[in-house]
DNA sequence: CCTCGCACCTACGAAATCCGTGAGTATCGG
DNA sequence: CCGATACTCACGGATTTCGTAGGTGCGAGG
């Protein structure tokens, strides 16, 4: 039981190949790793090596280098309303030549969450959250419109998170 | 050192005020203790509780409620587009009359991983994960506009995730 | 073909953590 | 005054974490 992985010994991690450069490339067993920190972030190296075919040190080694690789992250998500007393908004933003430096410049803002170049309608899309008003307007209208190459943006208000899941694995 | 939250013993966690209506209420302390996770989710109860004054068994206790409550959910995250062969995109939606049902409707979709209602252009925001293009089509095209009460998307395809925190509570 | 080096794995013991539990205290609300 | 809630302190066994030593497979280079 247990549903195990039989990733074979010959299914090698790190791949020998370590094709077109950038991805990790990660292999099935370390997929099958991160769904089970999906489930529960804090479940015991013992139990995941378990789930997935591996001992408790194979699998503490993995997640470290997953986490060293900034593969993933093990934290603590809320919803940021639920919290308190702050605002929240989806910020779509149109850009003039190159997008990185625009995006490297949001991700340095502590405010934004989340930067995501895109296709479509807008170059980016950035979400930010605000102790208040006040704040939510000054980011949006004194610091990123100001960023040079940034030609437009456009505002969604947050009213209510409905649904916040990272479970893409298990499906 | 490690700049103790002193608390003090009266600030009582359940809130006599439990201002504002609805939210569960959140003390300092609780914040102070998503905070500590929220940098490291598998950080032990006892470093915790002595960053934030209490004990390891009252920390081990609030975090269990904070669990169970929803407030806060311990789990990896990553990006998807990294850990390989996937398509992720946001889609903006406008519907008419109730939101609720809609935002109901798409939250039981496994692939809509955040759904949020917004104020602005669209009524609802949702990002999707999925297998490939083919997938990707059919759950927007087939599955989203198809609801009742949608009137119309626009989608917003990533190309790549620049950022993705969780630390609100750090700055 | 052989050997070095690297990346990955298993094995194992010591230290630390987790977790259930029970007693005693303080505060709040009825 | 009483009940409910939440915290502290304390304990001990089970479990987990963590460092490290030892073995193996495979590619690179001689």
């Amino acid at each position: 039981m247990h549903s195990e992985v039989v990733a074979s010994r010959s299914a090698d991690p790190k791949g020998p190949s370590s094709k077109h450069g950038g991805s990790p490339s990660l292999d099935a067993v370390s997929l099958a790793i991160i769904e089970q920190l999906q489930e529960d972030g804090r479940r015991p190296y013992a139990a995941i090596g378990k789930a997935v075919g591996l001992s408790e040190a194979a699998v503490r080694q993995r997640v470290q280098k997953l986490l060293d690789q900034g593969v993933m992250q093990i934290v603590a998500v809320t919803d940021p309303l639920t919290v308190g007393f702050r605002r929240q908004a989806m910020v779509g933003i149109n850009a003039e030549g190159d997008l990185d430096p625009v995006a490297d410049a949001l991700t340095a803002m502590p405010e934004c969450e989340y930067v995501v170049m895109t296709a479509g309608s807008f170059d980016l899309m950035v979400e930010v959250v605000c102790e208040d008003d006040d704040h939510l307007l000054d980011v949006i209208n004194k610091r990123i419109r100001a960023l040079p190459g940034v030609r437009s943006t456009e505002s969604f208000v947050y009213l209510k998170l409905k649904k916040q899941t990272y479970m893409w694995g298990t499906r």
